[in-house]
DNA sequence: AGATTATATTTACGCGCGTAAAAAATAGAT
DNA sequence: ATCTATTTTTTACGCGCGTAAATATAATCT
């Protein structure tokens, strides 16, 4: 293979007998060119060891291959899987991905477009924290650079949203759990970060009141990403207290139902829908770890990767047509029942 | 802030009244350039728009300020948290961390090495496979850009290798269940992908025989980063067939300790070190779920900023030193046992 | 004040590649 | 074989910045 080192597009074009500009339109896009020609390139390539330079590259185009992927948290599970499946797709698509993690802090968000600017990323894909983000800055941000939100939406910002049905999610479970059981009491955090926790409070309001039950919304307090402590010691705190109107508890998301899961066994209480158990506890998103909590957790699972590949894909039908949508467009996905044994 | 937008530095030289060699000294390094300059430009920057442009710089280095950092998986949060601090300590000394995961095949980390060489980085941070890894790809990567290892080592591959200190930590672990109750059997894959894992079984026999036990190691089937998956099949499997000699089970990782407390749960079997247990699980590593499994899980701690920092710094150090050290060093991290409830 | 040293400016070239325009070569069709 | 459409080559310039050398200016010291 690599036999030689070459140092420019100048010196491959002599040793490959190819002039530099049409290798330029070949690495461009090898399509470009006539077979016979990418055919003579692409055999110079396996004789010698030579790739444009990225920086030279990116320079004299208007517009890079880079796509920005910016995540609320990649020490969230959730997150890390949705962010691998919206890198893939772009790698698909012939684009370098460029993961960012916002580590849970709204500023490092603000702080990863800032540092995207200098990168000038062809499009960018952000699963914003939603009220917690500045709105002001994903605009400016999207009005030079096209940008797709997925998972968390912030009205009206961005060129598409795309992320889970809430409303037809929530319906779903707790529809079943109604059916098969009490119907349930809702544990959430006070003050989410998230915006689909709103949805999905609405969501079982909702629901409750149109299956004829009164519904009944558990508040935590705490802040921050440690929803399973929370979970647990707040969840803790009103089983003990004994506080919880019925013997099912539909949490806002698995975090919170893995952090409930562990203060039910602490007090020796137990979950799930057979003989001899005490409470049903029920979550959403299937997070990679619901199925192996104790019991295993009763869920909604959402299509991380349809969500991710639609998110991906919206955004390079922009960057194809090279034209901002005149509609913003919402997509929802819906999910689906994970019946487990918690529930 | 922001009031007019500027294309380039001799732009920005006119309107800041800065010559553009000097400018182009200060953006490489504030403090080259006298106090009352340096002044001068930073106000200017608060006037005016302008940052220099990231391709044509890195162009013109010889060596760009990027640092690679390539991790196993990123799903896996116990590479999620560290990475996250290997990215601190590169911001915080000035660097820009590109963080590329491999996502759990080693034919990924090959493509990570081979896309950052274009990316020409300053240095790489690389938690690799372990022997599933290119040694041969490692090395040559290592000729061109200077790496330094972590978390799990290839012998000889880059500058320093900066871990856990297997073999004081199971000891420390061993010695603790020993002390407590009977001595532990050892649960693990039967072909780990991590070196760790090897490792780590050796140091159990080791500790085992110091202590005067009779060691005995039962080995899951299963390949690939399941390992809840395959602690919860293979570990059910043999707790079924009462094939475990002793009520004492350590697991070669939290993982494979969380599948395996999943297993127990589902039989019914009650872990923990109080009355009414009939068995003991210990893991290795502080997952971060290990403190929410059922019950919660007894382990070791590693000190992931450690290891990151010192991994992180070291390779600060070569690049600073622009001479690659003359001798591999390895930096070992102790353990610390970190006792709840399931052991 | 003058001498010395540190720092800034002027001038100019190079990096590796994109890309435009005109000329030359090739392929496909008649 | 000739014509035409397509592709490639030749030539040349520009991108934004690093950087070197010579010169000019400012700061520090005696």
């Amino acid at each position: 293979m690599s036999q030689r080192k070459i140092k420019n597009m100048e010196e491959f074009a002599a040793v490959s007998g190819i002039s530099r500009p049409t290798l330029s339109k070949f690495f461009n896009d090898p399509d470009s060119v006539r077979r016979s020609t990418r055919d003579r390139i692409e055999h110079a390539l396996t004789q010698f060891d030579y790739r444009p330079n990225v920086y030279a590259v990116n320079q004299n185009r208007r517009t890079t291959k880079n796509i920005g992927v910016v995540l609320p948290n990649l020490a969230d599970p959730f997150f890390s899987e949705i962010g691998r499946e919206v890198e893939l797709a772009c790698i698909a698509a012939g684009y370098s991905p460029i993961l960012l993690s916002s580590h849970g802090s709204p500023q490092q968000e603000r702080a990863n477009l800032e540092s995207l600017r200098a990168l000038k990323p062809a499009g960018v894909l952000l699963a914003p924290f939603g009220k917690a983000s500045d709105r002001k800055d994903i605009e400016s941000f999207n009005d030079a650079v096209p940008v797709v939100l997925f998972d968390a939406n912030v009205e009206g910002a961005g060129e598409a949203f795309v992320g889970a049905d809430n409303f037809q999610s929530v319906d779903l479970i707790v529809e079943y759990l109604c059916r098969s059981g009490q119907p349930p009491c809702f544990f959430e955090m006070k003050s989410p970060l998230n915006p689909n926790a709103n949805k999905r409070r609405n969501a079982y309001l909702e629901s409750m009141s149109r299956h004829g039950f009164e519904a009944q919304v558990h508040q935590a307090e705490g802040e921050g990403w440690h929803f399973e402590e929370i979970g647990r010691s707040e969840g803790g705190r009103l089983l003990k207290e004994g506080r919880f109107e019925t013997d099912t508890i539909l949490c806002s998301n698995d975090r919170l139902a893995i952090g409930m899961l562990s203060a039910a066994y602490s007090l020796d209480i137990r979950v799930g829908h057979g003989d001899g158990c005490a409470l049903r506890v029920a979550g959403h998103d299937d997070h990679p770890f619901s199925r192996f909590t104790c019991p295993s957790l009763t869920t909604i699972a959402q299509d991380y990767a349809a969500i991710a590949n639609r998110a991906a894909h919206t955004l390079f039908k922009i960057l194809d047509t090279e034209a901002r949508p005149s509609t913003r467009e919402e997509t929802l996905f819906e999910g689906k029942l994970v019946m487990r044994d918690s529930a």
